[in-house]
DNA sequence: AGGTATTCACATGAAACTATTCTCTGAGTTAGG
DNA sequence: TAACTCAGAGAATAGTTTCATGTGAATACCTGT
């Protein structure tokens, strides 16, 4: 055991591999950003009227995720905001990422973030939410700036409130006079802004951009430029570059998964105190993405969806190849949970437990209907087998 | 045979409820002048 | 009298329940040939 350690340990100090990983992290901005000058041009035009001292339009920004929005967005409020240092302008830029759990998914907590970036304070609950809107409003007006704020993931807070926060978001310059505000959306769900309501989708979409996904060969080159910083010299094998960009393509060209399929291989080639990254480590670190995200899933969720979960992976083992379907599940569930002494859940809620795990990737559901014995979910089970017995430990550890 | 109508087994939606967390307020208490 | 404490009111949230409504197609049921 210890002389286990103490090869890792060797292994990793020596550090074989990297010569600054940082570089491969998702939160390292590069000083150019490929392949999107075009997009890039695009946001400036948009916002360039902010240096005049003009309410630039609002602007509906559109990719899947690892196209590069999050980045350009950045590396275009550092650009104005150099300007407007220069200039001294009344220029103001506030990114919110609206996907953070417990950060930004209210309403009430998104205007919270919103005036703490402004500098005010609020407590993180017990106060009405329009005394919280006047708070903020006051606080703008104070700036006397042109304010832009940039809503990273816009989708996602949409989701779970409703699109009325950005109708009153939208009609809060009327509200303003020594302050202006500019909304800049970023979304990678293309229908959202049609689901929006149409007076917000109007206001809100009154510029929209599109950032399409990466090809395999621009990952490459991507993965090139960075890896020159990150790696010591030779130590890529031929091909790791390829096959990094190609699992990344297959996921609707997700640079961010490029990236951290090569960081991981080389953390794993190192861990095993070699030199070189070989194609073998890529696949190697695939899986294990894989697997790290959905045992971070099922760790952070709550019991009942936990025994839920546990309830489908039963099934599938007793009656293996067959269909599982939502009442199966529900009575084998019911069993777990007064062996357990849990209280059950009603149907209703198992349901949307089930159409959570969908969501998540944990399972694999479809609706189909029997004709005359109904419709349901038809659910497959799509947690590899390797974890199994992993993901049954942290259920029942978890009681 | 071909066409309708039923019917199953859930899905999906909306509203309402519950427990918990947090702030704020004001009454009552305490300690010092 | 100023400072302190502490219970209760009010607000927001997550997770749920209750009630209501929706739904795709295999089957049952006609209907006229």
């Amino acid at each position: 055991m210890g002389a286990e350690l103490n090869r890792i340990f060797d292994a990793v100090a020596k550090n074989s591999i990297f010569t600054n990983k940082f570089v491969l992290q998702t939160s390292y901005t590069p000083e150019n950003i490929p392949y999107r000058d075009k997009q890039i041009e695009q946001v400036a035009s948009i916002l360039a009227p902010a240096l005049r001292g003009d309410r630039p339009s609002n602007l509906f920004i559109y990719g899947q995720t690892g196209t590069g929005k999050t980045l350009s967005a950045y590396y275009i409020r550092d650009e104005l905001m150099k300007r407007a240092k220069d200039q001294s302008l009344p220029l103001r830029i506030e990114y919110l990422n609206c996907k953070l759990k417990k950060v930004a998914d209210t309403e009430y907590r998104i205007l919270a973030e919103l005036i703490k970036k402004l500098g005010g304070e609020v407590p993180s609950t017990g106060l009405p939410t329009d005394q919280v809107y006047n708070k903020f409003i006051e606080l703008v007006e104070k700036e006397k700036k042109l304010l832009i704020i940039i809503f990273d993931e816009i989708d996602q807070a949409v989701k779970k409130i409703s699109d009325e926060f950005l109708y009153n978001l939208t009609r809060l310059n009327s509200e303003l006079s020594q302050s202006q505000i500019s909304l800049i959306g970023i979304s990678n769900d293309l229908k959202f802004l049609d689901s929006l309501d149409p007076r917000v989708r109007s206001s809100l979409g009154e510029e929209e951009l599109v950032f399409s996904p990466y090809n395999a060969v621009q990952l490459q080159e991507i993965l090139r430029e960075r890896s020159t910083h990150a790696f010591k010299e030779a130590v890529l094998e031929e091909g790791v570059l390829q096959k990094c960009a190609a699992y990344a393509a297959r996921e609707h060209g997700d640079a961010r998964r490029a990236l951290d399929l090569l960081r991981i291989s080389g953390e794993l080639a190192e861990r095993e105190g070699g030199d070189k990254i070989q194609t073998r480590h890529v696949d190697m670190a695939n899986e294990k993405i894989d697997r790290d995200k959905i045992i971070d899933v099922i760790e952070a969720a709550p019991k009942q969806f936990q025994l839920v979960l546990l309830g489908v992976m039963n099934i599938h083992d007793t009656k293996k190849g067959d269909r599982i379907f939502t009442g199966e599940v529900y009575e084998v569930y019911s069993e777990l949970c007064q062996k357990y002494r849990i209280e059950v859940l009603t149907q209703r809620r198992v349901s949307d437990i089930l159409a959570e795990m969908d969501m998540l990737g944990l399972i694999n559901a479809k609706l189909v209907s029997h004709g005359r014995h109904g419709r349901t979910r038809d659910i497959r089970l799509s947690i590899p087998n390797k974890i199994w017995n992993r993901v049954k430990e942290i259920i029942l550890n978890n009681l």
